[in-house]
RNA sequence: GCGCCAGUAGCUCAGCUGGAUAGAGCAACUGCCUUCUAAGCAGUAGGCCAGGGGUUCGAGUCCCUUCUGGCGUACCA
């Protein structure tokens, strides 16, 4: 919970402002609306370790120099007691602040105290946030793609537990509608063909090709032979898709784990069809006035609903007019209520029964014509959706191997699936990889993640955890004790100093992580640390240095450690002792 | 057509919501193991931040525009 990076930038930023008002109060400076200082970390620490641009940024307000007021502002401040050691002016009027050793303790002592816990935060306590992702259509195997938003949303669920949040990990099951009934025209079309012959029985047109259809069709035919033979088509039918699923799913649970993927809930589709939850979520529409009946269908009046979003958000409406914005079919003529129909009704079933404050979902960037449509129905629900869902996109992966565009395996002559993916590259890295920034294409190269040297930075930052492991025992073993706390006033190199402030930026990138639903913060975090750690190893020796400064060091390890095996946790990736 | 996302070193990407001389890693080149893991460290080189306009003390970041790539614009899911 303790953030040192936060706590120096919240004292930097009050010595400023009480300096302001000392100086307004003495008549120094004038009197102005202003607002809090923003504080920043120098990209150079010749700038100092933390700076505030308020003299830059008040020097309107207040009509003088930068300088000066930067100037008068140092005038009335007093470090005494503070993080800092030193403030000085630079440049057209920055206010760099140097931190002393008290800031320094800080840190080393929060990871002392909090262990494994150390990293974590409550700005999101008592918050109740579901990530719904990967929720691939149950019909086929899970391609390279699910890869990527199992990654994404299972350590952006860990990032925001992290940050206090009750969360639930959800899978949507899509075990309803047109897609399932395509699957149970393609099993039944493959059932027949073995009994009466591939001639004999068309396949359905669009009809799922793929031989995976053919093996659920030969094991149901090996169960039970050709008892649904003489049963009517739709019974046929209802049987063959409750089979395939009942093998689909358990495999997609288990190609899941091994990504180390476990879910809190499988929410079937069917259940709210067969409930009648989806009829009433449209029922509710219509009785707000949001639905009309057209050629036979029940439409959303999604383009109206969109509009007013669009106004409220500010948008113009002449460019809302070049949108031609489409209302949105609810009930088709045929009776069927349609995927976007019970997309809203289980949205719906999100927050007005289950009461989530937040939900976010991770969809493919294919879908994002539909992320304003769902939005807004739950706007027109009353469910405020424009405010509490939040849709990731995330752009498909391009698998590389050696610079080669890969479409197929090699193995089985399909499209890569995940499960196929594991079986060439350790689920370390591909956890590593896939937990990149979501909305950028992506290149995956094969040979890459494979490959055991300083080229793959998962190895670069293993490595440093399992040094620290190593250099511990080590010592300990040859008499140089681990103290329980490191005395930072002895670690005063700059590779010491880098070191604790990297571990000081952990908390940091957590913050960062959850807000910006990115969890890559993390990789880069670890890679700068374990950066940090190497350098610290190579500057500063332990062994043969006075006890007190080899204890400290040694502990000063054994912190970077934590903070190591915490951020690798935090992303799934394992953190070896011995390498 | 219209819309959404992206364009930063040869490659993969950062850049803290407008701050100081644009940063890492990899690849290339030069050094460093009789001493705690060389899967490491130190160093060199590499840039019209896609192009062009604007906004201001100050722009990779904000606005306009052009170009390039991906995706979308279903009584599919």
């Amino acid at each position: 919970m303790i953030n040192m990076i936060q706590n120096a930038k919240d004292q930097a930023a009050q010595l400023a402002m009480s300096a302001y008002h000392a100086a307004v109060a003495d008549g120094s400076l004038p009197e102005a609306e202003v607002k809090t200082a923003p504080v920043e970390i120098p990209k150079d620490t010749a700038n100092g370790d933390f700076t505030t641009t308020f003299a830059l940024a008040a020097s309107k307000a207040l009509h003088q120099n930068p300088r000066v007021i930067a100037q008068t502002l140092l005038d009335h401040m007093d470090l005494e007691g503070t993080y800092f050691a030193s403030a000085e002016i630079a440049g057209p009027g920055f206010l760099n602040f140097r931190l002393n050793d008290s800031w320094y303790q800080g840190v080393v002592s929060a990871v002392e105290t909090e262990g494994a816990e150390y990293g974590t935060n409550d700005a999101l306590k008592g918050k109740k946030y579901m990530v719904e992702f990967v929720s691939a259509n149950p019909t086929g195997p899970m391609h390279m793609g699910n890869a990527r938003g199992g990654v994404l949303g299972d350590t952006l669920a860990a990032v925001l537990a992290h940050s206090g949040a009750e969360v639930t990990r959800e899978f949507y099951v899509n075990d309803a509608g047109h897609q399932i009934d395509k699957f149970a025209h393609s099993i039944e079309a493959r059932y027949l063909q073995i009994i009466h012959g591939e001639d004999a029985i068309p396949f359905p047109e669009d009809g799922y090709q793929g031989g995976d259809i053919r093996e659920l069709a030969q094991a149901y035919y090996d169960e039970n032979g050709d008892k649904l033979v003489n049963v009517s088509a739709e019974e046929r039918q209802e049987t063959l898709a409750q089979f395939g699923l009942s093998v689909n799913l358990p495999k997609m649970k288990t190609d899941l784990q091994r990504y180390k993927i476990n879910y809190d809930l499988w929410f079937y589709e069917s259940d709210l069809h067969n409930s009648g939850y989806v009829a009433e979520t449209v029922d509710q529409l219509t009785a707000n006035g949001w639905t009309y009946e057209k050629d036979g269908a029940l439409w959303l009046k999604t383009a109206e609903i969109m509009r007013e979003n669009m106004l409220k958000a500010g948008k113009k409406e002449k460019d809302i007019e070049k949108l031609e914005l489409k209302d949105d079919v609810l009930r088709r003529a045929n009776g069927f209520y349609t995927y976007f129909a019970a997309d809203i009704a289980y949205h719906r079933n999100k927050f007005a029964v289950r009461g989530y404050d937040k939900v976010i979902n991770i969809w493919g960037a294919d879908h994002h014509g539909h992320v304003a449509r769902l939005k807004g129905a739950l706007d027109a629900l009353g469910l405020n959706g424009t405010e509490k869902l939040d849709i990731v996109l995330m752009q498909l992966v391009k698998l590389l191997r050696d610079g080669e565009l890969v479409r197929m395996s090699k193995r089985t002559g399909k499209a890569i699936s995940l499960s196929d993916l594991l079986d060439e590259i350790p689920v370390d890295a591909a956890r590593w990889y896939f937990n990149a920034k979501p909305d950028t294409q992506m290149e995956f190269d094969l040979g890459l993640a494979v490959r055991e040297d300083s080229e793959n930075p998962i190895y670069y930052v293993e490595y440093a955890h399992a040094r620290i492991c190593s250099l511990i025992a080590r010592l300990t073993a040859e008499g140089v004790a681990l103290p329980a706390s490191a005395d930072a006033s002895l670690l005063t190199a700059e590779a010491e100093r880098a070191l604790i402030k990297q571990i000081a930026q952990f908390c940091e990138e957590v913050k960062l992580a959850a807000r910006d639903y990115d969890p890559s913060h993390i990789n880069r975090c670890l890679q700068e640390l374990a950066a940090c750690f190497h350098r610290f190893y190579n500057a500063c020796r332990i062994g043969g240095e006075e006890p007190a400064l080899a204890a400290a060091r040694l502990k000063l390890a054994d912190n970077a450690r934590t903070v190591l095996k915490n951020g690798l946790k935090l992303i799934g990736v394992d953190a070896p002792e011995k390498m």
